[in-house]
DNA sequence: CGACTACTTGATGTTTATCAAAGCAAGTGG
DNA sequence: CCACTTGCTTTGATAAACATCAAGTAGTCG
């Protein structure tokens, strides 16, 4: 099993708000586990039963009406906390989008742990408050925005979180190839949009020369501005 | 001025994490202010350096694109927190609905404050986490839902929030008469519609007894059944 | 009373969803 | 190695939902 003082993420993660002793003591109530692309880690409307930091891979947070619509409501990547404490219920499933590799705990022992060390507690609260940021930003984009817009603001998302981690306000000169987490239809279900309509985007801007598309998860951004532009 | 001892929300807004000693510091640092209808408290993209609890009335968060379309993003009541505390901006305005009172705190002091106070915090937290849950689930509604799921959505959610603030499951039985604090307008801007539909929305919800109109702002729900069937 | 604002209603237009079919890459078994 | 299946994606035709444009109506406030 792998322990905190290896772990790849952890001066990113929430732990680095942690001294040695104290991610000691996080290490022995956490147990790492993998999921495969496409298994479910927590389902809508669980009872809260607990909470992870994701070491490596991307995965989604979905809610769905009864009738089966789906809504991406967030994408969790690597480093990223994942559920519901303090709660007793999840609002949205978790589902791996890639294979992935989290950090498990027991919701009711890292709610403990939490309340011990402030210093957790402070991370956790900056964190969400940068996540409700970002979601109510997401808001506007599904009530506001045009298919392009929408379009062109995922590209646009998806560049700085795949293929700029970390530095948020940097863009990469020239040509950017991603490989895209998610497919047509997750895309969809990101922007509130069908599958058609995406497709249909995606090979108008391929057309048009903004982006290319060497395979199915792949794009290539050949013009960064020409989607800022359309963004909107 | 107004002073925390006898103020109206201290029980409920995060104020209720301290003690009377720590009350006391933290009416030393804060002001209460009173905003008429329309009038702004924060303007979008603004240096984060106020925050705030809402003593009384109703205010709206929101963005806008360039071109002058909006989404409401959130709306705030009685004992609710405002502001982007441990931030250099603010993502989104806050507006008055109705005429408000305010207690503002210049940020910085707050965010001092807080820091040496592991336990505001804490309900700081748990605020922010209930309000990223009930924001994640706005997105199902932007993203998916049909304008008449929409509406009915949205007053049974101004049932909950406007009619029977606090006892969360708590459904009245019988006609529910509610007072919007909302114009047709900003309705629209809250679910990413145009107010002539929502106009119509509620044309035909009144025609089919679901709802009366007494007057502009008043609703009276006569099948909260009806809406929920409705809501999807 | 008259101007103003907010809302409603109607006619028309655009966007996007829906329905249907075909294309394409990757894998499977013969 | 090739035919065949399978799942995802693209493309096309059509329909529905909602937006837009344009009056008209009803409260409201001086």
């Amino acid at each position: 099993m792998a322990s905190c003082e290896t772990c790849v993420v952890r001066n990113r993660a929430i732990c680095s708000a942690l001294d040695a002793q104290e991610i000691g003591a996080l290490n022995a109530i956490g147990r790492t586990r993998t999921l495969s692309a496409g298994e479910a880690l927590i389902w809508e409307g669980d009872d809260s039963v607990l909470v992870a930091n994701v070491i490596d891979g991307v995965l989604k947070l979905s809610t769905g009406t009864e009738d089966g619509r789906e809504q991406i409501v967030g994408m969790v990547f690597s480093s990223d906390f994942i559920g519901r404490p303090f709660g007793a219920t999840t609002g949205h499933g978790v589902t791996a989008l890639t294979d992935a590799t989290v950090c498990v705990f027991n919701r009711r022992d890292f709610d403990a742990f939490a309340r011990e060390h402030p210093a957790l507690e402070h991370k956790l609260l900056q964190r969400t408050l940068t996540e409700l940021d970002r979601t109510r930003r997401w808001m506007l984009l599904l009530g506001r925005k045009s298919a392009s817009e929408k379009v062109a603001s995922f590209l646009l998302e998806m560049c700085e979180r795949v293929a700029a981690p970390g530095c948020e306000h940097h863009v990469p000169a020239g040509e950017i190839r991603l490989d895209l987490p998610v497919s047509r239809q997750q895309i969809a279900d990101v922007l509130g949009l069908t599958i058609e309509t995406v497709s249909r985007q995606f090979t108008r801007l391929k057309g048009e020369g903004v982006i290319d598309l060497p395979s199915r998860r792949e794009v290539v951004i050949r013009s960064h501005a020409a989607l800022l532009a359309e963004a909107g």
